[in-house]
DNA sequence: ATTACTATGTACCGAGTAG
DNA sequence: TCTACTCGGTACATAGTAA
């Protein structure tokens, strides 16, 4: 279900008018109460809700405050946004996120390899992953807010086990494309998954070699979140 | 502003989700009620103020409704999810409008000649219009609402006058594109605006003629709503 | 000028229930 | 079963006003 209240849609539209997606805006309550047509102390209140959810940000210089809409707030309006494009136009929604290769702790090695995973990927997600997994620091807002919606979306579950020894988390996985060109697949690891700022790639081959990337390059990836319709 | 009740957008989604864009669904208020998280009363309501303005037709067979949206309600709809994609993904909404050629009274050629009109043409759009308009039948539903959603947009507006004798009712124009190559405009007239069939179209030269088109043959149209921004 | 409090009104909702 | 009425409660709005 949509997740931003109904009577926010109209004051949530009219912030995103003045420019308030990444940046702060000046705007009085009047003003946007002209705008949504209702009253000062309805806009007032309406800006007060959406602060305590945590929806929009404000800052007060002198009498006057600024706005800005944050991560959390622009992810339910692109959420509401993107129903809609489904219902009316039928689309796949399909994300594309830009990141930055970054080397991490190198333990995606470890993972990957483990046969508790393995066995599970080549069953749901079609190929056995190179032993690794290629990082990608996400380094504008819009990027981690697409990677914020992936977690709303339907996505191939992957059990988590124990060896005995200690237990190993779930995890789950979106196919993608790298580069528009590779196939592969957006992990995401239950110990990880609250960080909005990072993802993690896998796919049947090394996309380090195989794209001769270094840390720092660019990298975009595609994920279309549903499997049909 | 925003057309549809923000109380009515989420059983909005949930009639499109069904499939009640074109075809009538069978749907229970209890079932609807359940899906939009609200009691089988507000569901029931909700439909009812959305057949009282239009939005939507019912009809009963036995003791179960049907329900399908109607062009009016389509476009309203349409009419949100184009604003959101204004502020959100900060895009001119574009429309493509696919219709048959067909042969109309030969009056365009009248009015296209006069000087009232010329003269207005020439300041306004750019162009001094062939004398004659290509008739277009908008023939599928969602052609209609483009058309209809068209009323909606800013637009070039040319005024009326009159001769002595008779007074010219007023027209309004949007910049358009044939067939994504030829530069032309809409032209919608006082004396048939409510008309949204059918959309006759200008251009400074015959396009008829240029295109070799005869009655019954297809053509797009893509209308820029908005000049900049 | 602001924003946001309190008190009062209205619109909307759900419970109960009839047809 | 279904839809939709009445009615009483709640959520949301505005008026008035303080800071």
């Amino acid at each position: 279900m949509v997740k931003v209240k109904t009577r926010h849609i109209p004051i949530f539209i009219e912030l995103l008018l003045l420019g308030a997606k990444e940046t702060y805006i000046q705007v009085s309550t009047t003003s946007l109460a002209n705008k949504i047509d209702k009253s000062q102390q309805a806009a007032s209140r309406h800006l007060l809700e959406l602060e305590d959810i945590g929806y929009i940000k404000r800052k007060r210089s002198g009498g006057k405050h600024s706005i800005k809409i944050t991560e959390e707030g622009n992810a339910v309006i692109m959420d509401l946004y993107l129903l809609l494009q489904r219902v009316i136009e039928g689309k796949k929604p399909v994300f594309e996120m830009n990141g930055e290769v970054f080397s991490g702790l190198g333990e995606g090695a470890y993972y990957m390899s483990m046969n508790g995973y393995r066995r599970q990927f080549v069953k749901h997600i079609g190929f056995d992953p190179y032993p690794g997994t290629l990082n990608l620091k996400l380094e504008t807002s819009a990027d981690r807010q697409q990677r914020r919606f992936l977690d709303t979306q339907s996505n191939i579950h992957i059990d988590g086990f124990e060896d005995g020894q200690r237990t190993y988390g779930w995890a789950k996985c979106y196919l993608a494309k790298i580069n528009n060109k590779l196939d592969g697949a957006i992990i995401i690891l239950e110990r990880a998954h609250y960080d909005h700022s990072v993802i993690e790639v896998i796919a049947p081959i090394n996309i380090r070699e195989r794209l001769k990337l270094k840390d720092g390059d660019k990298l975009s990836i595609t994920v279309n979140t549903m499997k049909n319709q």
